[in-house]
Formats: structure tokens, sequence, C-alpha cells
DNA sequence: CAGCAACGATACCCGCGCGGTATCGGCCTC
DNA sequence: GAGGCCGATACCGCGCGGGTATCGTTGCTG
């Protein structure tokens, strides 16, 4: 009854499915199944009841989910409060400047309630660097989007959001309720500088080399639109201006919201802001 | 950072001395040094100070040793409690009767204390069942001592105590402050009723077969000696009456305080009663 | 000062556990 | 009854966590 397994059997108790469970989890069903059997096991006591309906907890699995959490719970604190003992006890988080994302303040917020020992700092970096500084040592973990390059990093993927294209409300193609990257053949497109990591810088472009104005903030883009008539794209599910619409792509692959730290192994304090980071963006 | 590495950590930081606490983990040194430094680079910080001095806790040790504990405790208690929501909310304590170990009936009552859910039951046998009805299924856990057949049972050490040959106090060997099991030779000894587990016969007669009146229980083992110059042998540190003189033996291996229980792998609330009965009996 | 004992670290080996893929079996839906 | 969903099972390969043997340092001792 280790602290991993234990982490295994909170994600099954919450979805009350397998197959997902494993998928947040980043592993397969099968040895999901296994280890959740192996703890059935050891507890000595059945904690699921399978049937053809679905997945439910036992009794004794009640008592284990409510457990397991104060238990993950207290051990994560734990790590953060001997980090902190041994003189590391400040975060440094990058955002992505501008977000439209507000989830991350919030987060930063809660991260600094659940360990008040620990000062956490919050750099925002324009959209010139994907990775807000985590490449030059100036933040301990990014809070981004991709894609860029990961070598040397560590990616976490927090969600995927469908991204739009981003037209001036009397465009043409506004009204439509869907696009694809064909239909904005020929269009200028807004641009980063010179030096930008080359993987975002396509990934915004619709995959190939356009033409247009050069950007480094969210408004700027914005601005581009509205007087130059270039269009861009943006995830959606987030506000903008009237004059501005915001229209689907169908055959753009979804932009990951995700947290980025340095190395293979986390410090216990970016673990546990990655984990509280993945617990908030679930919802 | 799982919990059987703070498991190992604690011994650690508890003996503070790598060979003993491997012992007290029943591994060798190596491994046990390896875990540490894993669970110091896991946590990024350095828990222990080695000097030629000797071993020392750092600061973040210190706090990693009092959440650790705090940790393991819950984990323990834990797993009683799944174990009582699914049904098994009963043990049954074997005790080797009239036990001359204080300890026992103190040991049931700190496990009552620490898990008042639990309803424990004693069972006090004579000495012609040095498993205490373990193997007829009568009882979960027995508190005796070896040795005793252990085929189908797992045993746990909990003390060594040397042994020593019991005299009447008028005995000329009673002035002694040592013997050998040859000094004793041609005496008679007092015999276990037939089907008695043999090597646990063998071990109170000294190694040999020997004559002597049939006991059934310490008492009359003492009464034994007391009216026919009977010897036998009882575990140092006890307190017998005046009449009996007690003589360490140099030449017995000693007698191994022990719980036992059936099959591998005991259930939650054995797993937890042997783990109090280690802690109390290390004192 | 040489020799030794104590003790933690290192080197190396081996078997088991855990995570992977492929597949099965029961059950529901259409 | 065919197909799909979902958990269980079978089987495989690798890495981790155990083991033994040995080293390096330190401090005591004759």
């Amino acid at each position: 009854m280790e602290l991993r397994t234990l982490r295994y059997f909170v994600a099954v108790a919450e979805e009350l499915h397998f197959g997902r469970a494993a998928v947040r989890l980043h592993m397969s069903q099968p040895p999901l199944s296994r280890a959740i059997r192996k703890l059935e096991h050891d507890a000595g006591a059945v904690l699921f009841e399978r049937s053809a309906a679905g997945v439910t907890l036992t009794p004794a699995g009640v008592v284990l989910l409510e457990e397991s959490r104060a238990l993950l719970d207290r051990a994560d604190r734990m790590r953060v409060r001997v980090a902190a003992a041994a003189g590391a006890a400040t975060l440094t988080v990058g955002i992505l400047g501008d977000s439209t994302d507000p989830g991350a303040m919030r987060l930063a917020a809660a991260y600094r309630r659940r360990h008040p020992g620990v000062e956490v700092r919050i750099r925002e970096t324009d959209l010139t660097d994907p990775t807000c500084g985590l490449r030059a040592g100036l933040v301990d973990v990014a809070l981004t989007r991709g894609p860029f390059d990961e070598t040397g990093l560590t990616v976490c993927e927090l969600r995927a959001d469908p991204v739009g294209a981003v037209l001036r409300a009397d465009d043409p193609l506004a009204c439509r309720d869907r696009l694809t990257l064909a239909d904005l053949a020929g269009r200028r497109w807004f641009q980063f500088p010179e030096g930008t990591d080359p993987s975002w810088q396509s990934y915004w472009n619709g995959g190939e080399p356009r033409e247009g104005p050069v950007v480094r903030a969210v408004q700027e883009c914005l601005q581009a639109v509205l007087w130059n008539g270039t269009v861009g794209m943006t995830p959606l599910g987030h506000d903008h201006p009237g004059e501005l619409a915001v229209v689907p792509l169908t055959d753009m692959a979804p932009s990951r919201v995700v947290a980025a730290w340095n190395g293979s192994d986390p410090n216990p304090l970016i673990r546990s802001f990655v984990r509280i980071a993945t617990a908030a963006y679930r919802d």
C-alpha cells in the first residue's frame, strides 16, 4: 500500500471508470486494474463493485478514498515543507503574458494558500517566448501553451483547447460557423520576431510560412486584426472585443495548455504546483 | 517518496546508524544507504550529516522525520479503518499462557487504545502449544516464544532473551553465576505432553531427550522444581519466588519472543498489531 | 606509526514487480 | 446477432530494489 498505488486508487474512485482513470494517470488500463486488485488484496477488502452498469465504491472504498486523499495531501505538503526547510522556499512561475487564461492567477493564489511558507513569484512574458524564461533559468516552472522545443524540459499537459481564427467582425468569413486553413489562404497572418521558437511560430501560422506584421503581445495581435485585416488564431472559450469574431478551425490540432520545468524530475515545490494545476484545470 | 522509503528513513533517523537501521529493517546496509540517497535526491534536500563522528539529522531531516512519523501513523490507522469498514473488526491474539512476560497485556491495551473500533480478544494457552492456537485457526496472531514448526506461518522476532536454568535455591549449583548444559547432565527435566511441537520440546530440554514429570503450565514447572528437584529453563529477566534460583546458561541459544500469523501476508489488523509490538518491545 | 576495526559508499549481479501490448469475455445497444 | 464498450487476463521486457563483495576514510590502539 504505497502512495503511488493510493494515487491510482483515488483516480479510479473519482472517475469511477478504469479507462479514464488510466488516461488521467498517463498509463494504460491493464496495469491499473492489476494495481487496484493488488491494493484490494493488501487491504483485505473489496474496494470497487464492478458491474455492467459501471464501477461503484464499496463502503470500504469510501473510507479508503477519504483517508487516501488526506494522506496524499499530507504527503504533498510534507515534501514542500522539507524543501522549504532545506532553503528552497521560493517558487518562480512563468506565465505567458497578457494571458487570456484567467486560471493562472487563481492557481498561484491557491498555491500560496496551500503552502503559506513558500514565496511565489509571478513572471509574465510576452508571446515571443513560450517557455516564459524557463530556458534562461528565470523561472522554476512555466504555465504556458505549446508547442515549443521541449528538449531538456519536461512538459505536462493540463488542458487542450480547440483553436479558432480571429477575424474582424465585418470579414466575409466571420459569419461562418467553422473554417479550415484553406479558407484563409492568401491572408496576412501576424508574425513573431526573429528568433522565436520555430514550432511555436509555425503552429500559430497554421503550419506554413506567412507574411504579416510582427507582434509581441496579445493586444498587438488583436490590434493587427482590427486595423490591418490580418488574421490569426486564438484558443476558443475566451472573451474578445465585439469587433472581433472567432470562428473554430476544424483542421488545427488543439492548443495544449501545459506546465513545464527544466530537467526531468521536478523539485517538490514544482511537483506540488503541477499537481495543484492539474487538479485545477480538470474542472 | 513512497511509504516504504519513509519507513527506511525513520529507522535511520531513529538509530542514527545505517547498519543498525538495516538490521531493524531486516535488510542489508547498502540498499538502505542507496534508498536514503535517492530519498535525499527526490526531496531535493540533504537529510543526514555523515561525518566520522556519526550520523546526524539536518534541519530538513528533522522536519521530514516529524512529518514521516505522522504520515506513517496515519497510513497504519487507515489500513485498519478500511479493514474494519470491510467487516474484519475483530482481532484475536493468542498469548502463551501464564506468561511471565508482562508486556503482552500492555501491548493489547495499547492496540485497543490505538484502534478503538477494533475488538481485541485475548486467548491464553498453556505451554503445550507454542503457536497459541494459530494452527487451529483459533487466533489471528500469536504473541509467543520460539522455537516451533514455522511451516505455513510467518514469524517476526520481537526480542531475544538469554535463558537460564531454574533450580531450587538449595541446589549445589544455585550459587554459581553461570552454567552450561553439561553441568546439568543426569538431572530430571520437566517434559511436555505427547504431541507437543518437537522443536519446542527439544529446545526447553536443552537439545536432548530427558526424563522427568510432564507439565502443562508455568506454575506446574515451578512446582516440579520445588518439590522434585527437577530442573528446567526460563528466560532471564523475570521474577521468580525466592525459593528458586535462575542461573544463566552460557551455551543455550536465546529464547526468541515472536509474533506469528498464518500465511505470508498479514491482514491490516495483524500488520498494525505486529508494528506496535515491534516498537513496544524495542524499549 | 602500523595495524585494525568500524562504518558508510561503491560496484556489480540477479530476480521480481510494474508497465507495456494483444486479446478475451461479458454485457448492452441497435 | 453483430458490434462496441469496458474490465480482466496473458504474456513480455526492463528497471528497480534487493543481495554480496569490496573499497575508502577515520579513529583507536598496541
